[in-house]
DNA sequence: ACATTCCTGACTAAATTGGTCAAGTATAGA
DNA sequence: TCTATACTTGACCAATTTAGTCAGGAATGT
């Protein structure tokens, strides 16, 4: 069970976008010097998170992007839904009567698998990206 | 995030394990035909279950394996660790100062990770295989 | 002897990841 | 109006990981 980097880099760059975007427009440029991320990479992620409404663009010199929301309203799990980073434990469909391996009934471990993928989700719902910036201002102090 | 194949059949192997070896040993075939995994795989994860000291093996005809502890000592996060699948979260080496990205601090989300990771693995530490049989009768009647 | 079953290492096809590259379009400021 | 900056979009790709397969061997019960 591995995290990948496009979810990491989306709440990373988002983090960094709430920090600084309250007087300008953050270019992605800055925000790939300040976290090291590949800028060419960065351009997908933001594509997707403006598609769905977490950020706004602004083009031209001295454009950016911007949050669309206040980062108490942005939930993890908004940010993980955008960018494609799903929890998936569960190897069936879902919907589907039938169990992995092809067989008519669910096997015995899924339903173990479906209360694990609960259990995660609920901590993206939890989290919004201000709790994230407040951990990390009283990490500082 | 997701769960591997490698993990979810360890645990199905070994449901399948408590539920059928208070009598006999049980070969990997008649696991591999009941759960529909593959046996050359499943004989790659037994290796290891069995050099963890989860399964005790026997060999030569109706010989098979036989779970070396009581399933309620079985711990999800014990068969996990076993067969390597491990929750990974953070991008960094968790020892070291350094961060993500190669810089100097650690970055703003490495905490959110540690956290995250925290959680998940508090669920394997909780479930034993007992609790997920347990589960499954119940869910028969 | 022989069938069954565990044991072990080497190999591989397919999918996923984590990007890069190229070619735009829009806008602000000189 | 020209130009630099920055967003937009699609195509492409190398490396890694996953989920196996294959081939052979070693132990043991009948
Ligand atoms: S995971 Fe859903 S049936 Fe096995
Ligand atoms: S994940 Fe540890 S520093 Fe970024």
């Amino acid at each position: 069970m591995k995290l990948t980097s496009k979810g990491r880099y989306a709440v990373m760059a988002l983090a960094d976008l709430a920090q600084f975007d309250s007087i300008n427009p953050v270019s992605l440029r800055d925000i790939s010097l300040r976290q090291g991320i590949s800028l060419d990479y960065l351009e997908q992620i933001f594509l997707k998170l403006k598609k769905n409404q977490i950020v706004k663009s602004i083009r031209g010199t001295h454009g950016g992007y911007v949050l669309s929301k206040k980062p108490n309203e942005i939930k993890l799990n908004n940010i993980f839904y955008a960018v494609d980073e799903k929890v998936k434990t569960v190897q069936c469909k879902k919907e589907s009567k039938k169990g992995c391996n092809g067989k008519a009934t669910k096997c015995v471990t899924h339903n173990l698998w479906d209360e694990l993928e609960t259990h995660i989700n609920s901590f993206f719902e939890k989290k919004s990206l201000e709790d994230l910036l407040k951990e990390n201002i009283e990490r500082r102090i």
